[in-house]
DNA sequence: GATAACATGTAACTCGTTACATGATTCC
DNA sequence: GGAATCATGTAACGAGTTACATGTTATC
């Protein structure tokens, strides 16, 4: 059981999902491929902490809906409740390209700032469009024992940490427009 | 060559350093253990993306400097230039907890806020710390070319969102006592 | 007497990505 | 006609972690 089994469990206990669906939802909290998460819901399934059912579509490819058992979500709150904090793991190109920053000409700079945000506006519009959908039922935002208040709570800190990052590059852009306006 | 090499070279491209001290930098950006990082470097070397020094020293370990050569300076640049942007990664055992917060009890819930709280004070100590040796020396802070200039912005960025998360837990706080305070 | 900082390296392993494989439907 | 969405799975590879290995000096 590595961590990124205890996510799939809970997002599991807020309610079935399909490996398809598990994916997408948990791109905004942790990167995996779908690859990745298929024979983790098998392994999940034999250790007995999920169920599966086989549902036919038609249209579409039939799926394979994965619902948390009992045994599951005593698994997951032990997790929570006794687990030392892991080290949280950021990987990001953009900073790595900033911290030489210096080294190009400042057009190049700027054109990476722009890439930036563009990429962050397109992403702060997904979650605020999320939030609001979620802001409208009064039972999650206010029921701290909901299965949908911890996705509330993270998708506001997402919406916060955006607006951060992209004030910062409205901060940062002038600062390299400096030597070159002259 | 792989993303974290170009990170190397960027470190590089400010100072000489030796393995060890690029550990430790990179930490703040880009997570990576030793035994990863000196493998790296001794290919950066083989493709002459970089020069060796052994330097011997009395009393500590010998170590081996590291400088970025010509042409490790043309491929970081064109890198930095040409390279689309690689999407960010993200893995933050915390994040998971917290979307499965409604499952435990709001004590255990306090405890990992309190936890990530105690964490995040003392990272915020470091860099602002960092800062300020920074902001003592006008031209890191106004020098777009210079080669501080970078690490200078990211150190900004991360005291921005180190704050933004802090006050996110300040906010969420008090929503996981109403049931309790009753 | 134990731990931390300094300093480098390799081997075995797990984690995560890319690519391969299949196939219908809808939108441009 | 081509791309996107839905939907699952495996195999090969690359990236990253843990553990092993060595050795001094300074601090508690």
């Amino acid at each position: 059981m590595n961590t990124l089994s205890y996510g799939l469990l809970g997002m599991l206990a807020r309610k079935p999902c399909t490996g398809y669906e598990l994916t997408k939802m948990l791109k905004l909290f942790w990167q995996a491929k779908h690859s990745q998460i298929y024979p983790l819901l098998a392994m999940l399934e034999q250790e007995k902490l999920v169920t599966c059912e086989l549902i036919g579509q038609t249209g579409k490819p039939d799926k394979k809906l994965y619902t948390i058992t009992e045994d599951g979500a005593a698994a997951l709150r032990s997790w929570i409740d006794d687990a030392p904090a892991g080290e949280s793991i950021e990987r990001d190109e953009f900073l790595l390209k900033v911290y030489a920053i210096g080294l190009v000409e400042p057009a190049i700079a700027l054109r990476l700032f722009q890439e930036r945000t563009a990429a962050l506006l397109e992403r702060l519009q997904r979650v605020e469009a999320e939030l609001e959908i979620m802001q409208a039922d009064p039972t999650i935002v206010k029921d701290s024992t909901s299965k949908q208040f911890g996705r509330y709570l993270l998708y506001r800190r997402k919406v916060g940490l955006l607006r951060e990052e992209l004030s910062w590059i409205e901060w940062a852009t002038p600062l390299i427009n400096v030597n070159v306006e002259v």
